[in-house]
This record gives structure tokens, sequence and C-alpha cells, in this order.
DNA sequence: CATGAATGAGTTTTCATTCAT
DNA sequence: CATGAATGAAAACTCATTCAT
């Protein structure tokens, strides 16, 4: 499981030096983060993020050297850390081998994932927004996704069709039904907080059901063209 | 499967009288249309869009009574067609008796919509950004997912269920999952059109069989607290 | 008493030629007769004319020059005729031997004012807007008063002084206090027309008395440095 | 006589806090003023008012939430002196018993007024024209005569006529003529304030005068149906 | 002669950013 | 470091006017 998992743990590590982060910036962090979840970050002015956290409007630009300052500073750890976590939970369910099947680590993703979501769920609506509606914020995050990620992640996929514990299609297909799966979770949480009647563990649950059964390989294998 | 399939044929209803469209109107939503999937929304200025749609500014004025109601007859018409016609499918793949599984319909939902996906792309790319950037926008969405339509939802699955083909999970649930795995696909069809290498069938054939598994009654059910 | 004294008399006179106004013309004047009454010219639109008119906003520049040769045509015959017509009121009055007493014309000038102004109210909302508001259109109106016309004015006065009708003070001063009594009743009339609880008899009558109290040659003259 | 007769005596009670008014403030409102005299308040531009005023156009709605809110700032404060004071001399005239007669406070009035408005030109041109082009700000102005106002007044000439010293008039058309005659005066010190050439004292003797002989009892009353 | 779609300059207003205090 | 008044470019939108039909 993930280690840093909170975002004020990251700002410490982009924002201060010496890992330090002052407490003017902790209030204006907080104070947009609440604002950009509520609306969307073009529909927020810098004059309500400093109202907000009780600064004045021109502290905003002596913490951070623009308003897009500030959306990177809560936004860049969150999404640094989202994907090579993943990866390493995978990892991990698969090399501590006593229990090498599908369902192992599908659980363990699943539970990781459900967890960090709850956590975060006021940045992640926010990565969310910007993901789909900025050009550069979607690269930027696909950016993050580096070759040597990827190839991680086929090897991992890799070694569990060896084992005969995988579907047999292509690792783009696997990782996007992963993808879909805990996204889907991941919007209905962040947009219909008050919605959710199910508990944690019901959700981790379902989750990891829908997929293992989903990906398992099949007694007759499909057929494509 | 829906017979009314694209945009174009959408506006005539929903703009100009007795159906009628206007060439300029034609040309001003062709450009915020491409505008919009390229950009967002809110970083579109209206002078672009008359620009690149060869017009005055004033034209769109004349010719919409605001930006957002450029927005919306792009919108509109998508959004109003999407849930109804995924559920029509669903019941004429119940209905049509002959095949009353779990498979059949699957396969009926997911071709459909992926044939709708590929015809749509952009509108469904603004679609999706200002569905989660905008709480109006997204209440206007789910405002749309009609009480009537959610029991008809309902209603389908419940049969399937007492048919012993589907999970007896929470229909919330079940319908998650259903929406995660072709929102997943619309998403990457959306913002990385360049990077599909599949076929069309066999992506259908993958969501499809992948919908079926995780879906379809376990031997063993699951407990759930 | 003036024997041209509605306005539609006079669009014959400054509009059509050969005194020819034509109907269309006369629904886009009565149109925006009514509209300028109402708000003010600036915040009257040529589209809310049209409408009101039942025209193409294009018709309304068939018809007349500008917007503001709209105004105009509402404007000019009723300004053209107000100081002329009472002039020739008071000489009318003075000259008809029988009565060449202040009260004879007074009672004369306020009658008749009073008169036209009931006849005319619309317009003169229009116009007393339009007096207060646009240096041009103000200069307009007193250009009208041609020293032709203040010279007869002068005449009937010191006429008047010459008989011991009329308080020895000047010319200016006398003519002010004239038509401020007459203007007070104009715009009360014309801006509060439900609030008026007299009859025009009686509102003669008072108007009247007080000039004529007001303006009569003191027993113990007055003095002034 | 009012005691507070200055515009920029106002400004300070309605604009800055602590009856602050900032140096910006000043220049604004000076500029807007005196383009607002010149043209009318649709004429004038922002752009025009901040570059009379020496400040970016954001400055302006920096200091006032609207281009409205600084004809606000211009007009509030007199209209809402106006009527009050005017009362006040009336009643001060009637009470400081020495001369009840019409005289003494018609005097005193028209002295008092005469001179407020010599004092305020430029914001009373501004007054006259909002009120006669404006129905909201004419309603704005009306609404500001309370009723207690009314009641005032109604009790001062109700006295007068006791006291043998006014005409037997209806009130409103008492008080009519009396906002006439200063109306008059008004009208033309602010629409042609070149043309005058008599003095003050001088013209408060003629208004006066007009207005005694005008409003004193008849010896032989008038008859009204 | 009437139409009304098209125009584009002009309007008010917003907002991220700067800088003297 | 913090402040908040000042900035001015850019935004959405209006509107009198033109002109092809």
């Amino acid at each position: 499981m993930s280690e840093i998992e909170t975002i004020q743990a990251y700002y410490a590590a982009s924002l201060g030096k010496d890992g330090q982060i002052t407490k003017t910036q902790q209030k204006i962090l907080a104070a947009a983060l609440a604002l950009f979840a509520e609306k969307s970050y073009e529909e927020v002015g810098t004059r309500e993020i400093a109202d907000r956290a009780g600064v004045a409007e021109g502290t905003l630009f002596h913490n951070f050297v623009n308003k897009n300052g500030i959306l990177d500073a809560i936004m860049q750890p969150i999404v640094k850390n989202i994907l090579p976590t993943m990866l390493n939970t995978l990892d991990q369910a698969v090399l501590d081998g006593d229990s090498q099947t599908l369902d192992a680590f599908i659980v363990a993703l699943v539970t990781d994932r459900v967890a960090f979501a709850e956590r975060n769920q006021e940045s992640l609506a926010v990565i969310l927004s910007q993901f789909f509606n900025n050009e550069a914020d979607r690269a930027a995050v696909m950016g993050m996704v580096s070759p040597v990620i990827l190839t991680q992640a086929n090897e991992v996929m890799d070694r569990l069709k060896a084992a005969g514990e995988l579907v047999e299609w292509p690792n783009r297909m696997i990782l996007q039904l992963l993808f879909s799966t805990l996204g889907g979770y991941l919007v209905e949480k962040v947009l219909y907080p008050e919605l959710n009647q199910l508990t944690t563990a019901a959700t981790v649950r379902y989750l990891s059901d829908f997929l293992v059964n989903g990906l398992s390989p099949r007694r007759m294998p499909l057929h494509v063209d």
C-alpha cells in the first residue's frame, strides 16, 4: 500500500524549501482546493480564493507564481503518485508470491485505490475536471505514464497471462478495463458522494469480483478476428 | 437500435422552426463543436468561433441567444438521446424473446453504443468535458435521467435477475459497472482517437465478453456483509 | 387658439411629399412614440420599435433616414408649434381689443396650453425627456425661439406694461415665470397622469389666478437693486 | 437653512467607511459629474470617465459597483437632501414665530433653494436629466418623498391657511406652483447659466414676490366648481 | 417597397497580475 | 513578507445600419 497518501504530505515536497510549507500557503491551498472542487478552475477567481483563505489577493502571487501555480500545487502530488503506486501495488502482490493469483492483486489494487479515492475526494474531483477540460493537463497526466512504467505494467500482465491467471487480450485493453472500473467508481464517489449507500468493504468486493470474473481466462477462449 | 443518431438530425428539432436549420447555424455549430472539442468551452471565445465559422461575431448572437446557447445546441440532442436509447436497446433485446440471455443484449448494447460513440466523437468530448467541469451541466445531464427511465432500467435488471441471467447485486452497482466499461471506452476513444489500433468489431467483442463474464451469476455466490 | 393641434396633422407636412404620410410610417411613428414615452430614446431599440410596429427592422430605415429621424419626426411638429402658437394666442388676446387686461389673455393662454398638453401628452413626455438629456435637442428647441419671435414677445409685454396691466419686471423674468407655471403643470400631467384629480377647468382657474395675481402690478412697487 | 449643502460633504457618508472618500473616488466622481452634466448619462462611456479622471477603466469598477453606482453616488446625496431641507426651512420659518407670514418663509425658502441651486448646478443638471429620462430614477426620487414628509408639508400649509396667510386651494396645487416656480428658475440656471444677468439677490426678490402675490388669499375669493 | 440576416464597432464588465506602501 | 489599489487586455454581448433577395 502506498506510504505517502495525503496531499498535505506532498505539498511539503513541492513547495517550500526543506519540505516546508508555510501557514499562508496551507490556507491558500485549502481555500483553492475547496473552491476548485465546488466550481471549476476557470469559474473561481483569485479574489475569491484570497477571500476564502483570509489573505490579500497579492499574497497569492507572493506564494505561487500564478493562479495556475496554485492548481499545479494541488494536482501535481496526486497525479505524480497515482500510477506509480498502482504499479507498485501490482508488483508487490505478484512478487509477494504466496498468492500469485489474479484475485490476489485485483483485491489488493482495488482496496488500495478505493481507500485512496476516499481520502482524496476533493483533489481527485479537481484533477478529473482538469483532465477532461484541458489538453495541456491531460498531456501532463499522460506524460507521467512514462515508458518505464508502461513497460513495468506490461511485464506484470505478461507474467499473469503466463501463469494462466489473465485473459489473453491485448494489454492495452486489459488496462483500459481496469481503469474504467476503478475510474467509474471514482467518478461516482467524487461527483455524487451523498448517494453512496454501500460500505467501502462492500464496494471493494463488488468491484474486485467483477474484475476478476471479467478478466479471468475463459474456459472456451474468445475468438477475435 | 436507435434511429436518429446523428447530431445534425437533432439540430433540426431544437433550433429552427419546421425542423429547419440554416446554413449559417450549421457553420457556427460546426466551428463551435470543433473548437469546444479542441479546447474547453471556457477557453474558446466568441470571436474565435465567429472567425472559424467565417461569420461576424454579431451573427452568433443573431442565431443563438447566448454563447451558452451554442453549447446547448450541441449538447442537448445527444444528451437527451443517450440514456433513452440505451434503455430502448436493452428492452428490445430482452423482449425480442428468442435469446433472453445476458449475452444477447450486452452485445446489442455495446454494439449500439460503440457505434454511437464512433459517430459522435467530437460532441461526446464536449459533453464529457462539460459534465466534469460544470455543476449545472452535470445536474442537467443527471436531471434528464428521469425517474421513469430509472424505473424502466430497474425493471429490466430485475427481469434478468429473475431469469438467472444477472448477478444478484444492487442495481445501482450493476449500472455503475455498465457505465464504467462503456464510459472507459468512450474516454479513450474521445481523448486519444489516434491510439486506437483495434477494429470496432474487436472492441465490441472484448467489452461484451468482459461485461458478460463480470456480470453473470457466479456458481459460488459472493458473500457481502 | 391654434388650428393645427394634433401631431398626426403635422406628420403630413414633414414626412411624405404632398403632405402624404404612408400607413407604414404611421405605424412606426405610433410604435416609437409609445415606446419613447415609456422608456427613454436611448433605451428603446430599433428592433423593439419594428416589433411593436409590426414591420421589419429594415423597413424603419426605408422610411426614416435614421433612428434619430424617427425621433425628429415625432418632436419637430410639436416643437415648431409651441412657441409661435403661444405668442399668437397672446397677440390675439391683446389685439382683439375688447378685453386688453392681463387677466384676459392669461386665461386665454392657460386654457389653450392646458388643452394642448392634454391632447399631446405622450409627445410632450418625449420632448421633455430629450430637452433635458440632449444638448443638441435642447439647442434645437431654443434655436426655434427666433429673434423675431422674441421681439414679438417683448412687444406684447411692453404693451401690457404700458397699459398698467403687468409688473415692471424684466421681460426675461416674466417669461420665465410664465413658462415655469405652465411647465410645472405639464410635468405633473405628463409624468403622473394618474394622480390628476382636478378637472381641466379647475386647473385652468388655479393656474390663471396664480399667474394673474403674481404678475399684476403691485400697489406698492417692489424695490430691486 | 440647511447645514450640509455641498455634494462632497455627502459623498463621505455614502461611500467610504468612516466617512472616508478616497482621492481616486473623488477624481472619478468629479470627472463623471462633469461629463454627465455635459452630455447625458447614456452618452458618456466608462472609458471616457476613466480618461478624464486620469485612471484606468478597471479602477472605476474597483471603486464603484457599476457605472450606475457612480451615478448613484452623484445623485443620492442631493436627492435625499432636497425635499427634507425645504420642509425644514418652511418649518423653521413658521415656528420661529416673529413673522408668521407667508412672506416670511417664502423669502426664506426661495433664498435657501436659490443658494442651493447655485452651489450645486452640475449635480442638479444630472438629476434633472435623469428624472425626465428614466422611469426608475423618477420613481426613486418620488419614493424619497416619504409619506411622513408629505404629512409635514400638509400640516405647514394647513397652519398657514388657518392663519389667513395662504389661499384656500388644494395643497397639491399649492405645492405644484411652489415647485414650478423654483424648478423653472432651476432649469434656466442649470441649462443656460451664461444667460443669467440678474444678481442672486434680485432673482430671490422676483421669485418671492411672484409667489407671495400668487399665493396670498384673495380679497374676492375664487369660485371653482 | 419590404424584409430580416448579417455586420462589426462599441459597450460594460471581469480578472489575473503588478507594485508602492 | 503581506497588502490591496490600480491596471488594461480581453471577454460577452448590443445595436443601429446595410443590402441581397
